[in-house]
Formats: C-alpha cells, structure tokens, sequence
DNA sequence: GCCGCCGCTGGAACCGGTTCCATGAAATGT
DNA sequence: ACATTTCATGGAACCGGTTCCAGCGGCGGC
C-alpha cells in the first residue's frame, strides 16, 4: 500500500525526516512532526515492520515454546503471555513442540535459526546445552519456565516445598498412611516437576518417621483426570491397597481420584483425604483441597523479565531462579482419618 | 551472521545465482547448485524471511484469532492448527481475543493492518463486517471456524442438526420430560453455537409434539463444569423441575450436570439421562453420551484450505461452508426412563 | 565580526534477500 | 551455415524502512 516515501513526499519532506518524526528517534522541529504525523494518518499509512526489522534487527515478536496447549497449567501460562505481550505491543509466535524428537530438531534448526523474534520463552521445556547455545550465539535472550535450564533466567515455584507442604497438611491431619499419586521419573515430559514433587513427598515422610522411598506409596500416573480415574479405581479398589490419605501431583489427578473414590463408595474426606497442586478452576466445585500456583502469574512475570532484559539490552541474569510463592487453599476433601474400628 | 553475499562469494557465483539455486527459482546449472548449496551448508547459512518477505510480499506465517486458549474445543483445534502449520513449513502469530472490545479494535487496527502473515484463521469469532473488510483489502485471505461469517470461507459442524440429533436420541429412548441447558443466545460469545443448539432443540421437540420454545424447557448456564454443576444444583435439587433427561450443549456442561447429578443421589442414567456434545477426553470416565465434533480435524482443515488457497491464489469460494460430519457416541449415561412409579 | 555549537534537514548507504534484464554460450531447427 | 530458442549467469534495481554523514541557518561567546 502507502510506504514511508508517500508520506514523506505528502508532508513534503525527505524519507529520512519522515522516518525521524514517526519513529521519535533523532531530531526533528515540531513543526514537521506534526506535518509528517498528519500525512500518515491522511493516507493510513503503517509501518512495515520486516522492512524496520531488517535493519534493526528488532521484530517485536516473541517466540514461545510449549509442549502442550490443551493442558490447563499450559493453555493458563500461554493466555497470560499473550495478554502481556499484547499490552506491550508484542506479537507471539507460537511452537508447539510436544516432546524430544526429530520433530523438534527440525523446528529448533529451521524455525528458531531464522530469527524471527526478539527472545524466547520456554515453557515447561527442558531445552538441551546445545539448543540454549544455539539461542546464545543468535543473541536472543531467553526465558524459562517451570524449572531450571542450565545458564537461563527461569520461573518457576518451589515443587519440592510444595509436595512438602501438601505432605505436611495430610500428617498434621493425623494421617499416616499416605500415597503419592503422580508423574513418574521415567516421564519423558519430566522437567524436574515430577521428580521434585516426589522428593518433597519423601522428605516430608521420612521427617515424619514414616516409611518413605522403596516402600511402595507412590503409583505413577497419566498427569490428566482420566489418569487420576484410572489409578484410582485400581488403587482404591483393593482394600490391601487403599491408604487414608493421597497427595495428588495435580489437581485434575486428584479430581480423577475423588470421582473414582466416590463411584466406589469411599467418602471424601471420611474415608479417604485428597489434595492437590495447581489451583485448577474445577478445584472449588469438587470441594479439593490443593497448593495454588497461579500460572498466569508465571506467564505474565515470565513476558516482563523478557522484555526487561531485551530493552536494557542487560544479557540478564543467567541462572538466575525467581521462585514465585504458591499458597495452600483448605477446602472440604482433607480432614483427619477416621479412628481405626474396633480399636 | 552469514547473508547470501557470502554465501555467493565462498561459492564464487552472484548474489542473483545464489538465490536462484537456494530458493530453486529460475534456471541454475546442476553443478552450481551443488557448489551454492555446499558453501551455504558450510557456514551455517539460513536465510533471513524478514528480507525475503520484504520483496515477495510472502511472510509464511499464519495469524489465528481465538476468544480463548484454556477452552477444550479451542486448545485442541489450536494445538492440531500448529500442528499442520508447522508441517508445512509455516510459522504461528497467535492472536488471543476475549470479545469484541476496544481492545480487539486496537489489535486490528495496529497488529493486523502490519501485514505479518500471509492468511488468517478466525476460531470462534465473529468478525465483523468491517474487520473482514480489512483484511480484504490488504489481500490476505481468511478461513473461518465455527460459524459462518459473510463472505468467507467456514468450516464449521452442523450444530442445528447436532442438537436434533441428541434430542432426538432422548426422545427414542423414550423420554418426554427433556431440557436443554446450554449457553444463552445473550452471552457475548455466542456465534450462533448456542443459538444454533437450542434451535434444534426446539425443532426435535417440536416433531415430538412435546412443549418446545418458551415452555420453561431452557436453562442457561456457562460453558464449563462448574458451570454445569451450579445449574445442576439448582434444577435438580427441586424435585418440581427435575426432568428425566438432559440434552447439554456440551460436555463439560454435562459432566458438571453428572457430578450434581450423583451429590444430590439422582442415578444417572436411571433416574436422569444426560447426553453431551463434544468428544471430550473425559467423557469416557463419566461414561457420557455425547456427539463427537473432532475439533482437530476442523483446525487441520482450516490450515489446509487456507494455504490451499494461497498457493493457487485463487480468491477461494467465498461463503462456501464446509460442514464436517459428527457421531454419535453411546454410553451409559442415557437410557430409557424410569416407569412411573404408582402408574 | 568571526568561530563554534546546536538543532534540523536531506542525500545516500544499508539491511538481505528477489527479480528483471542483458549478455553469452550451447543446443536446436531449417 | 545461419536464425532461433533454451539455458546459465551476472549486474542492478528494488522491497520499505533506518541511520550515518554532510550541510546549513541561527545564536551565543569572545
């Protein structure tokens, strides 16, 4: 459509003055600014911004990195992002890299080379030396959260303290016999995240006198609802299996186990206490017990450090973890066990 | 870092030769294209798309605008739309657009008269008059999910018939006393989805001979759980508007209902028959009726036809509406109704 | 009255590609 | 043998901005 000449020749000046007066940048008589201004708005003109980025080298867009969307924890995080990035005048561009593979390889040597962002926030990813050197040497500055990536400034909560602090509320209840329901280790999605919450567990157990780690309390499970229903219904079934109380990795981990416990006639909480991490939407309708950690908080704080960090041009604070606080929210599916029958 | 001048130098050709043989536009002798495309592999060379899009006018990037990120249907058509985007070598630009406000304007105004992709995706939107406008006169073509919208082409399920259908397969099992609870044609976000859902409602009771419209039949609710459940609460807790069976206009809405369902002691399906639309994954754990409306398939064929459209530049069937087909799925949360009891 | 500085402006180079056009060599047609 | 095509290549213009640099008028200092 209108380039900059137009709106130059229109307000009767040179390129050069034309770019100073819209960009702010350099001198230019007020005068001539507001004549350059009034041409632009008269033909509506905007600006091309591959044309600046190509002389630049600024884009105005960031490039986020996420291995889901549809799970809430993700989909809360990216929401927030773009409404940040939106109010500062960013655009987002979007990676959905589900896992390690060929798949990624591709993306992070095809797409991410050509340097169409300014930064990049990684969101519960855990990017390799090489695909964070790769970054490095593009001199674009980087972001993550969700735990820490060698070398990068990164958000995240304490989950170790977290499991801890979920732990703690079901032994200060009374409770003694405690099962972790969770991701495993082997997890390929692991970021720390499942490892972590299972170290709390532990430490809060073995702090406690009780039989921890290799004692058979913790059941891998799916991280989703379903995976929760799942092995709650195996878990729960058997009466040999069946613990009074679980500290769930997730709250829609722990909704699954509260839908199964009910289906099989267990009360919550008079037979069985639950809690949860995340703070989900669904927590208050199934009355959950859970950690919140506000992942809008994450995104939003994620998309502030980045930008920071890019208009200081500061290489930023490498290694850096900002740990952000999470709270617990009582609610009605913890409560102390029911005293022992016959006893 | 390495532009195509190098590139060209190391391979001891022009600058215009080198862009031949790496974009494999126009003639280049076999023997030049392999030295080019060694020198290029030697020092790491990847072209700039800001440059290249300056004088092609292509940016191979794609512009998705969505009211939401964390809702099923839109995280999922998002996640398959990256998906098939990233396949075929093109690049994301989220734009997350609660409402119609001025802030969208703003977002039209400024992000998308920028001119920084080549087509746009619109999920669940609808775009006015004036903003397909725009986006007409800068040339770049737009596919629409989720309704129609004048003059573009949409791909979309056929909700009226959706609804018919799940009504209808109450109305078989022999159901009489039915309500629809669903989103209301006053909520800002209807795109005739909800509208379109009570429409055939009405028309399958209507067949029946059963009161439809303005018989009390209808209770509005939020598109969640949660939302669900409160309606739920209230409807089913008054035993004088208990119905036998539900037709929710979708799933989450229907699992909600189911939670209320069992809290208050109501048997699902024997004493209140739910049915869903959806093919949420949580659907099986609930054992839910539901209508299966595959929102990746929608997203992956949206991304399909768009760049089909732009690689014939062909201006596309304006108004055409692909209507994607939908299933039935049954479970076990509709059967007949229970026979009156005294009767 | 002359020098130097400041504020403002225009010309031109530049970012990194693509494409038009001219040129020349080889292949094909008659 | 000569006129055409066809293929290959290089030079230069161009996309639409930003920025460097030179020039110029006005003003204050000495």
């Amino acid at each position: 459509m209108s380039a900059i000449a137009d709106v130059a020749r229109l307000a009767g000046v040179a390129k050069a003055t034309a770019s100073r007066a819209l960009s702010g940048r350099g001198y230019v008589s007020e005068e001539t600014r507001r004549k350059v201004i009034e041409a632009a708005r008269e033909i509506g003109y905007v600006a091309s911004p591959n044309a600046a980025s190509l002389v630049t080298g600024r884009t105005k867009s960031i490039g986020v990195i996420i291995p889901f969307i549809s799970r809430w924890f993700f989909s809360e995080v990216l929401e927030s992002m773009e409404q940040a990035l939106l109010d500062e005048g960013y655009d987002m561009t979007l990676y959905n890299l589900p896992a390690p593979s060929p798949e990624r390889e591709r993306v992070f040597d095809y797409f991410l080379a050509r340097k169409r962002f300014d930064g990049v926030i990684s969101v519960g990813v855990a990017l390799s030396d090489n695909e964070v050197n790769l970054l490095h040497r593009l001199g674009r500055p980087l972001v993550g959260i969700g735990g820490p990536i060698r070398g990068v400034h990164t958000i995240a909560i304490d989950d170790v303290a977290c499991a801890r602090l979920a732990t703690e509320h079901l032994l200060s209840l009374g409770h003694t016999d405690i099962v972790h329901i969770g991701g495993s280790k082997e997890d390929e999605m692991d970021f720390q995240v499942h490892s972590n919450r299972l170290t709390g567990f532990y430490a809060a157990m073995d702090e406690a006198g009780l039989p921890s780690e290799g004692s058979g309390s913790f059941y891998a499970c799916e991280f989703t609802m379903p995976g929760g229903y799942q092995v709650g219904q195996a878990v729960f079934g058997d009466p040999r299996t069946r613990p009074t109380a679980v500290f769930a990795a997730s709250d829609e981990i722990a909704i699954g186990l509260i839908v199964a416990a009910r289906e099989l006639g267990i009360q919550v909480p008079a037979d069985l206490s639950v809690i949860g991490i995340d703070g989900h939407p669904y927590a208050d309708m199934f009355r959950l017990t859970t950690i919140e950690q506000h992942p809008r908080r994450q995104g939003r704080l994620a998309v502030l450090s980045l930008l920071a960090e890019l208009e200081t041009a500061t290489p930023g604070e490498e290694d850096h973890l900002t740990v952000l606080p999470t709270n617990l929210v009582i609610r009605s599916s913890t409560s102390g066990p029911r005293p022992p029958h016959g006893g």
